[in-house]
DNA sequence: TGGTCACTTAAAGAAAACTTAACTGAAGTG
DNA sequence: CACTTCAGTTAAGTTTTCTTTAAGTGACCA
């Protein structure tokens, strides 16, 4: 990057509240200053730059065509400076780790294991923030998400945590019980429990999918049916023997190690998204945010694989 | 937005650089101050903030954990800043629009019907950046894009020009001469024609997938095969006569209103794609860039359809 | 016609930023 | 082990920049 050139900086920022209030009253007010400081300031600007970059009318001010081109340039410059400060504000008085998940992910995996990072990390205040909406990264208050999808978010780093696969799953009591499930073909005896969390979200394997690659001809005609709308909820019920589900694997992981759910078929569909850890590009040094990241990593002993999609055309 | 009580902007511009140099002399140096001025920004600004930005070691400063968080804002705030500075540089000597499209559409439609921009307004110096390659608004000295795909871009304001469909074409001599074209399997007496322009980039339909959709069997097992790897040349052997090429409707527009070319089947595949007038959302209010998008939606007579992602995760 | 409103201008005063020059303390050098 | 060098610091004084005060302009409004 070269010696930047920049004009007066001072006068910048008066330029850019002045566009904002298309009113040097109005600015100079902001500024705390007189609006004769403020009038001195936009011509050094014009002067420096060598262009008028407002049309003085008789009690107004319009922006000319030089001041209409870079006015939306210079509010987001200063727009980034002033949320880069109040970031630092943010962690001065407190020390809070923002976590944006998903409200299944955190049930099942997070919440559980976040106590050994509080633990490892004391002096980070972690906030889970669960949600199905959305979050910018760089308008809300969120400091790293994880997210089930393609991995690809602009400005972002995305490390992959893991893929998601969809299988049927039980209560262990189930697989030999009165109604044993030896084949595919033995759940048309059994109450199948889903999930529509996803739906319009993104796509994902249903009963009638698995039945299909199965070879199972109505395969979900049988029994009966359960449906929820939070993943976890149909994991729940599946546990407590309710059913068979058509569980995630990624979500169920803590439940099949504990042995309070199992997987009786080998057939698993995976998922065309996977979970991912996303942050801000220019936040990776972050230290909290390497901290949790370090750990997450950890956590799930795999090895981070790392996109950084920029915006493009 | 509330008035931003930013730090003292002159400090700042010194943290900047000290943070890229990671050394105080060398900020000095680019901005032609002495070591002892740089010193002195950089005490102001930790007394500001009330927070140490750099550990000073014996002949060396590193970041410290404050100054990690804030560096990767503080200089693309600058950066930003920058740009648009440079943008205005730019505008002021020359009065250049810098148009970026694909060699495809740029021969076949763009250029053609371009005159008449240039002729509107004589004062905007218009050039045509035609390439295949991805192009960064952002980065790039380009400042509108046509782009063929699904109209998503980050940070920029799009706005469909036509949809795309691909479609049997040829010579209007081909028709009705010795071999005539009367239903899709009188294709076998042709030569095809064909282009790979958009392999690896995105999904098109080729011979195979039209022939599947007209209910021909092996119609791609015909008379010869003609392969270009760029699409208006394609479109060129087929205008004198060479076969029938598969053409994408938008492209060969011209051809078709001036008689060229004819399409002699009614069955057209949508292309998942369509093309996209691109600009960035922050530059939407140039005059060049408005003027240049009216006169484009103009030509084609349709209206705007606008959409603004931003980046979200 | 006279008052008001938004912005401008000029001069003087206040505040800031910069330089000079002397200082510190560790690392490299002979 | 002294001597130099190098990066950064500090303090005092100066320069520059910014801000205010106060008077001025010109269009709009009553």
């Amino acid at each position: 990057m070269p010696p930047d050139r920049l004009p007066p900086l001072n006068s910048l920022r008066a330029f850019n509240a002045a566009a904002r209030h298309m009113s040097f009253q109005d600015a100079a007010e902001e500024l705390f200053v007189t609006p004769a400081a403020l009038s001195y300031q936009i011509r050094q600007l014009e002067d420096h730059l060598g262009v008028k970059l407002f049309n003085r009318l008789n009690r107004a001010v319009e922006l000319t065509e030089m001041g209409l081109l870079i006015a939306p340039g210079i509010r987001e410059g200063f727009a980034r400076l002033s949320k880069t400060m109040q970031q630092l504000e943010r962690r001065k008085s407190s020390n809070v780790l923002v976590i944006s998940a998903g409200p299944a992910i955190t049930a099942k995996w997070l919440a559980p294991r976040l106590y050994r990072f509080v633990s490892k990390h004391p002096n980070i205040d972690a906030r889970v923030s669960s949600s199905v909406k959305k979050v910018d990264l760089e308008e809300d208050d969120v400091d790293v998400a994880i997210r089930f999808g393609a991995g690809k978010y602009a400005h972002c780093r995305t490390e992959k945590l893991f893929d998601e696969y969809v299988t049927p799953m039980c209560s262990p009591a189930l697989v030999n019980g009165d109604r044993p499930l030896r084949t595919p073909d033995d759940l048309k005896n059994h109450t199948l429990i889903s999930d529509d969390t996803h739906v319009g979200f993104f796509d994902l394997a249903d009963w009638n999918a698995w039945f299909e690659q199965a070879g199972v001809k109505d395969g979900n005609q049988g029994h009966g049916k359960l449906q929820f709308n939070v993943a976890d909820h149909a994991l729940d019920a599946a546990i407590s023997g309710a059913g068979v589900v058509l569980g995630r694997t990624a979500l169920a992981q803590g439940d099949l190690d504990a042995g309070r759910l199992v997987m009786p078929f080998d057939l698993k569909i995976k998922a065309d998204f996977s979970f991912f850890l996303v942050y801000l590009e220019s936040r990776a040094e972050d230290p909290n945010i390497r901290a949790f990241r370090d750990w997450l990593m950890d956590e799930i002993g795999g090895y981070a694989t790392r996109e950084t999609p920029g915006p493009a055309v």
